[in-house]
RNA sequence: GGGCCUAUAGCUCAGUCGGUAGAGCAACGGACUUUUAAUCCGUGGGUCGACGGUUCGAGCCCGUCUGGGCCCA
């Protein structure tokens, strides 16, 4: 509880020091700098719509409570002017004067008032001699003492500052309010695309017994409740394909996966994720989902298929899109016929001549991965479904209908960078311990990405899984696709490290 | 992991050749009843990221570390 007579540390900087002096000399005149409530019979935005068009210097008669975040103080004799800002931007003056709300009121609000903080003002809706919507206050009262001074409206703060101190750089920049509020909508899209297709959405573990779903590093931690490890989940998937064996033949879930790999401006150690499951369904019919989903987003947040990159280009996500050949893509790149049979060496003799830098953990698929993002970067600009992984880099997909080698799998590209996969599932059961056997003799040597066998996951398999199409989206990089942003403005608070 | 850049007032930034630390906004005191980045007069505010070194003297030069950014792998 505030008690009135706790010291102020006088090793603080001038300004904090002042404001906490502030704070006590309110308390000791009996004034609460956090009362409770205060009068409010309006928002800021309530009044802005209903008074579009007052002529200059009129009365409405209409006397309403607002309350507001003071970010502009204009204090002159006997007249003082206040610029308030409620959360979502919308702004309203008030004007203060002394023959309304007398002498010591006035005089309270140029001393005990400072930008920043949150104030009641009760008085009639006017618009000023120079025409702007105001409230002349009959009566006023704090609502929030703001014990730091907000920085700088006119200078944008830093990166850092405003990464680590978001809740400030919502209050003063508009595009860290605008971009909030992109998230929630994209996210209400992909729900209601997703509720329009009959898909259940479901939450899974994200503690697991035992991680899987994706080739990844994951965090552990460790439950005292029941003695053992466990893993922060790194991808849903197979908790969803028990979901399809149990029937919920269309489910997704839109949760935060954990990596524990490198951070960048395209990678978080914690990133939210869609993942999608449609029984009957293949990996042609996801990808027409997938794309409906994208399509679906980009106009609930822009009103068009047509979304700006990062660095102005605009790009057209509406209709079809395009579709290319791994393995095709390959082959043009290098020269020569490559498919999935193609053997190490010669795909190793490729790669050297391009300057890839080879690591020996790389088994085939992965080689042929690496040589394909080398050669077909500037082809994915544009959305492109390439089309056609090699299976030993995809350990829970089937096996293409027609091509060895290949599984039937698709990674969509926007703008140059992996937005989704999808796949046509791998059901049957004992291919998939196979799969996974593999893995875990990958794991045994050293593979920290490699999978687990996850019995209790094969035996749901053993249940028979219907034919079913997958796909998997970053929902952070659907954002960054749809708008151009880094990883950082897309997330409100991205990890960072203490200041000290 | 490698390279480059960066850290100075509440915020955003200057700081020349190594010689007493600067600006704008913000703050404090004063004037002002139509301002809107209000204006005018005056004032205060600094562990220059941390630790070490060179030097008569370091914000500046050197080393190590920490935070942040960019590029490459």
């Amino acid at each position: 509880m505030s008690a009135d007579n706790t010291p102020i540390e006088d090793d603080l900087p001038e300004q904090l020091r002042i404001r906490r002096e502030k704070r006590a000399g309110l308390i000791e005149r009996g004034i609460e700098p956090y009362p409770v409530s205060v009068a409010r019979t309006k928002s800021l935005k309530d009044i802005r719509e209903k008074y579009t068009s007052l002529d200059i210097d009129v009365a409405t008669g209409d006397i309403e409570s607002l309350t507001g975040r003071i970010i502009f103080k204009r204090d002159t004799g006997k007249l003082c002017f206040a610029t308030l800002r409620e959360g979502d931007g919308t702004e309203l003056q008030a004007m203060f004067s002394l023959d309304k709300v007398g002498e010591e009121q006035l005089d309270s609000w140029k001393s005990d008032i400072d930008l920043g903080d949150i104030v009641s003002v009760t008085g009639e809706i006017i618009s000023s001699k120079r025409g702007e919507l105001s409230v002349l206050a009959n009566s006023w009262s704090l609502a929030a003492k703001s014990l730091r001074p907000l920085p700088n409206e006119h200078k944008p703060m830093s990166e850092e500052t405003r990464v680590r101190m978001r809740y400030v750089d919502l209050i003063v920049r508009p595009e860290a309010r605008a971009y909030a509020r992109l998230r929630p909508t994209v996210l209400r899209s992909l729900r209601e695309t997703f509720h329009n297709q009959d898909f259940i959405e479901v939450e899974t573990p994200m503690l697991q017994v035992m991680h899987g779903g994706a080739a990844a590093r994951p965090f552990k931690s460790f439950s005292n409740a029941y003695d053992m490890d466990l893993y922060l989940r790194i991808a849903p998937e197979l908790f969803l394909k028990r979901c399809v064996v149990g029937g919920i033949e269309r489910v997704f879930e839109i949760n935060r996966n954990f990596r524990n790999e490198g951070a960048d401006s395209s990678h978080s150690p914690e990133f939210a994720m869609i993942e999608s499951y449609q029984a009957y369904g293949d990996w042609r019919s996801i990808a027409d989902l997938t794309r409906t989903l994208i399509q679906n987003a980009a106009m609930a947040i822009s009103g068009s298929h047509v979304v700006t990159h990062h660095d102005g280009r605009q790009a057209n996500l509406g209709g079809q899109w395009k579709e290319i050949s791994l393995y095709e893509a390959i082959s043009q790149g290098v020269g020569e016929n490559v498919t999935a049979l193609t053997p190490i060496e010669e795909l190793k003799k490729h790669a050297t001549k391009l300057g890839i830098k080879i690591d020996p953990k790389w088994v085939t698929g992965k080689l042929a991965e690496e040589i394909f993002e080398h050669v077909a970067r500037e082809q994915l600009i544009e959305p492109t479904f390439v089309m056609g992984f090699p299976v030993d880099t995809s350990p829970l997909v089937r096996a293409h209908r027609e091509l060895p080698g290949v599984a039937e799998k698709w990674d969509l590209y926007v703008d140059g960078f992996e937005l989704a996969t999808g796949y046509s599932e791998l059901v049957d059961p004992v291919v998939q311990r196979e799969r996974l056997v593999e893995q875990a003799q990958l794991g045994a040597k050293g593979d920290l990405e490699a999978m687990q066998v996850d019995e209790d996951f094969l035996r749901a398999m053993e249940f028979a899984m219907p034919p079913t199409g997958g796909m998997g989206m970053g929902l952070d990089r659907l954002l960054m696709a749809l708008t151009g942003l880094g990883i950082r403005e897309t997330i409100l608070f991205p990890l960072v490290k203490p200041e000290e």
